[in-house]
RNA sequence: GCCGAAGUAGUUCAGUGGCAGAACGCUUCCUUGGUAAGGAAGAGGUCGAGAGUCCGAUUCUCUCCUUCGGCUCCA
C-alpha cells in the first residue's frame, strides 16, 4: 500500500476517534480512503454543522501529537460480535463478512493504549475510561501517527450518505477530509479547487453570455443566449455532416407521445416517475418524450421488412425533457430540459453487430480526434450485475446479455480503448460503453454513450425477415457521440476555460479602430471579412483603446485587428490573439487565409 | 428527495434591531486614444418569498423557494 494511502486511512480512524469524543454515543459506519483524502460515516446522536470541523481537526492533531501506533489484534467471531455489540453497523459488516466465508474480517486494528498526559486537553474522558479506540478494518496504517504532517490535512465538508449506498437505508452523516504527504501538496490541491471555481461552466456560461437560469422559468431549465445557441447549432451541423457521411439518415419526431408508446417500450415502468405527463383536453394521458428511441422504433416498423433493409441508421437532434430530482440538478450537466441529444438508433442483425459497433467507434474517434475536449477521457464498459441489489433491473435472457457484452468487449479491446469496467452500470435493456470525463472539480461524469439494446425490440414486437423467411428481432445500438449538445457545451467550456476555438466563436474577429478617423476603414475591413464568411464586428471607438481591449479580452474574442494611422497607411491590421499575444502586422489577404484555414481545421 | 452551506443593486461583495452602502457595469456629458480600466453627473433595491416576535425586522425565530458541495438516481 502506498504511503499516502496509509496516511489517509489512519486519518479516517483518527477522525472516528475524535467524533467519539464530541459524541460518545455516535455509531460508526465505514471510513475508506478516496481520491485526495478520506471520509467516515457516522450516525450521530445530535445534529452537527460545519463549525465542528475545526474542533474535530484539533482533536485529531492532539491524537497525532500523542504519537499513537496501530496495533493489530485478532478476535474470534463471537468475541468480535461481543466487542461491537453497541456498534450495529460494524456488527452488520462482521456478520456479512462471516456469511461470505471471509476470514480476513478477523483482523482488528487497535490504536496503542494512550495515557492521559498534561498535553491532552480532551475534556470528555468517557472514551478513555473504556481504554482506547478500536476500529474494524483491513489494515494499512502508518506505524506512528507522527508520520502524519499536522499541516497536510483538512476536514472539508459534511454531507449525508445512505448506509451502504442504498436509498432505502437510513442516511448517515459523512465527514470528508483531504490529506497529502506534505503541506505543499495540500496547498496545491486547495489552489486547484479555487481555480475550478473560476473556470467551471456555470461561471463561464454567465460571463460569456452562453446561457442563463431564470427562477421564473424554473429549476433545471436553462435558457440559451445567442452565443450559446450559436455554439449548439454549429455542433448540430457538424454532427449532421459527419453522420450523413457515415450512412445515417436524419428524421424528426414529435416532442410528445401517448402513454401506450412508453408502456410498450417499458420506459413507463422503469422511469414513469421521471417523465413529464399530462392529460390532453380530451383526457388522453400524454408524455413529453424523455428519449426518442420508441419514436424511432415506429419508423423502423414502417421502413424495415427484410434483413436486406439492415442496418438502418436513424439520427435526430432529439430534444427531450426528464424530471430530474431537485438535488441532482447541476448547471448544464444535469438539467430537466432541453436536453438535445445527438441521438441515433442503429438497427442491425446479430451477424453485423460487431461491425456496426466498430463503425460507431470510428465515428467517435474521428470526432474526438478533432475536438480536443480533454486529455483525460476514458471508456467504461458497463455490464449488468445479476447478483447485486438491482439484479431485477436487467431483464431478459441472461445468455443473450453475456453474448452481447462479449461482442462489444471484443471490439473495444481490439480497438485498444482505454477501458474500465463498471459492474451493474448497464442500462435496463443492455450493456453499454460510456465515454467518461472529469468535470473541472475532478468529479467523474459520463460524456456520451453507446448502448446495446437486446430487450426493447422484442418487447415492442420489432422484427425483420431473415434469409430463411423467419421473423427475427433486430438488435438496436443507441448511441450519442456528443451525448447531449447542452451538456457537451458545459464540458467543452470547462475544458477550454472558455477559450472557444474559432469555428465555435460567434464573433471570430473584432476590428478595433484606434480613433474615430479609422472607423471607416475598420468598417470596410469588416465587410470584406464578412464577404469571406468570417464573422467580423467593429468595436466603436467611444471608449479608450485600453479599456476596449481589456473588455474584448474578457469576452474571449479570438482575434483583435487593430487599425490606426500606421495600418491605414500600409493597408493592413495589427493582429492580436487571446492572452496578450501580439501576432504582428497582417495584410488583408494573408489575414483571410490564416483565419479561414484555422476555421476549417476546427482544432482548439 | 435526503444531509450540509449560501442568498443584500445587472455583477462581485461590505454592513446594520431605527433613512440601504462600495466598486465595476448601465445612461448622459466631457475626453479622440497605439494594445488590461481617461474624467464627471445620474438612474438602479420588496436586502430570495411568506409568516411570527418587537414601538420598529434586511438584521432575531419558523416555514418555503433557489443556487452550490455531497448521497441516491441517471433511459
Amino acid at each position: 500500500m502506498e504511503n499516502i494511502e496509509k496516511i489517509r486511512h489512519s486519518l479516517a480512524h483518527l477522525l472516528a476517534k475524535a467524533v467519539l469524543i464530541i459524541d460518545p454515543k455516535a455509531q460508526l459506519g465505514v471510513g475508506p480512503t478516496i481520491e485526495s483524502g478520506f471520509y467516515y460515516d457516522f450516525r450521530l446522536s445530535k445534529k452537527i454543522d460545519e463549525s465542528v470541523l475545526a474542533k474535530l481537526e484539533s482533536l485529531m492533531r492532539d491524537a497525532i501529537n500523542q504519537n499513537l501506533g496501530f496495533k493489530p489484534k485478532r478476535l474470534k467471531l463471537a468475541e468480535a460480535k461481543k466487542f461491537f455489540k453497541n456498534q450495529p453497523f460494524k456488527l452488520e459488516l462482521i456478520n456479512d463478512l462471516a456469511k461470505y466465508g471471509t476470514t480476513s474480517w478477523q483482523e482488528i486494528q487497535t490504536s496503542a493504549k494512550t495515557k492521559k498526559t498534561k498535553k491532552n486537553k480532551i475534556s470528555d474522558a468517557s472514551l478513555y475510561q473504556t481504554g482506547d479506540f478500536v476500529d474494524l478494518c483491513r489494515g494499512g496504517h502508518v506505524k506512528k501517527t507522527k508520520e502524519i504532517r499536522l499541516d497536510a490535512f483538512k476536514l472539508t465538508k459534511i454531507a449525508g450518505a445512505y448506509w451502504r449506498g442504498d436509498e432505502k437505508n437510513q442516511m448517515l452523516t459523512r465527514i470528508y477530509g483531504v490529506a497529502f504527504e506534505t503541506k505543499k501538496e495540500l496547498d496545491e490541491y486547495l489552489e486547484r479547487q479555487k481555480t475550478a471555481e473560476i473556470y467551471n461552466h456555470r461561471v463561464l456560461g454567465d460571463q460569456l453570455d452562453i446561457f442563463m437560469i431564470s427562477e421564473k422559468v424554473g429549476s433545471g431549465l436553462p435558457l440559451f443566449l445567442p452565443r450559446g445557441e450559436f455554439i449548439k447549432n454549429q455542433l448540430i451541423n457538424l454532427m449532421r455532416e459527419k453522420e450523413e457521411r457515415y450512412g445515417y439518415q436524419y428524421v424528426s419526431t414529435p416532442v410528445l407521445a401517448e402513454s401506450a408508446l412508453y408502456e410498450a417500450s417499458g420506459h413507463k415502468k422503469y422511469f414513469g416517475n421521471e417523465m413529464y405527463r399530462f392529460n390532453d383536453p380530451e383526457g388522453n394521458e400524454v408524455f413529453i418524450k424523455p428519449m426518442s428511441c420508441p419514436h424511432h422504433h415506429m419508423i423502423y416498423q414502417r421502413l424495415v421488412k427484410s434483413y436486406r433493409d439492415l442496418p438502418l441508421r436513424l439520427a435526430e437532434p432529439g430534444t427531450v425533457y426528464r424530471f430530474e430530482r431537485s438535488g441532482a440538478l447541476y448547471g448544464l450537466m444535469r438539467v430537466r430540459g432541453p436536453i438535445t441529444q445527438n441521438d441515433s438508433h442503429i438497427y442491425v442483425d446479430r451477424e453485423r453487430l460487431a461491425d456496426e459497433f466498430r463503425n460507431v467507434l470510428k465515428l467517435f474517434n474521428e470526432f474526438y480526434g478533432q475536438i480536443k475536449i480533454s486529455d483525460k477521457c476514458w471508456y467504461r464498459l458497463s455490464l449488468p450485475d445479476f447478483k447485486g441489489k438491482n439484479k431485477e433491473k436487467f431483464g431478459g435472457d441472461e445468455k443473450l446479455w453475456r453474448w452481447a457484452a462479449n461482442e462489444i468487449k471484443k471490439v473495444a479491446v481490439g480497438e485498444k480503448l482505454n477501458l474500465t469496467i463498471g459492474i451493474g452500470e448497464a442500462s435496463f435493456y443492455g450493456p453499454k460503453l460510456d465515454l467518461q470525463i472529469r468535470n473541472i472539480f475532478g468529479k467523474e461524469e459520463t460524456l456520451s454513450t453507446i448502448q446495446i439494446d437486446i430487450v426493447v425490440p422484442k418487447r415492442m414486437g420489432l422484427f425483420y425477415l431473415d434469409k430463411n423467411n423467419k421473423k427475427v428481432e433486430p438488435i438496436v445500438i443507441h448511441r450519442a457521440v456528443i451525448g447531449s449538445y447542452e451538456r457537451f457545451i458545459g464540458f467543452f467550456l470547462e475544458s477550454t476555460r472558455g477559450d472557444l476555438p474559432l469555428w465555435l466563436s460567434e464573433t471570430q474577429i473584432m476590428i478595433v479602430p484606434i480613433g474615430e478617423k479609422h472607423l471607416n476603414r475598420a468598417k470596410k475591413v469588416a465587410a470584406e471579412l464578412l464577404a469571406k464568411n468570417i464573422r467580423a464586428k467593429v468595436s466603436l471607438p467611444n471608449e479608450s483603446l485600453n479599456k476596449r481591449i481589456l473588455f474584448l479580452e474578457k469576452e474571449k474574442i479570438p482575434y483583435l485587428a487593430i487599425i490606426g494611422d500606421r495600418e491605414e497607411a500600409n493597408g493592413s491590421v495589427a493582429l492580436r490573439g487571446r492572452h496578450r499575444k501580439d501576432l504582428g502586422e497582417f495584410k488583408l489577404g494573408r489575414l483571410i487565409d490564416k483565419v479561414k484555414k484555422e476555421i476549417l481545421t476546427k482544432m482548439n
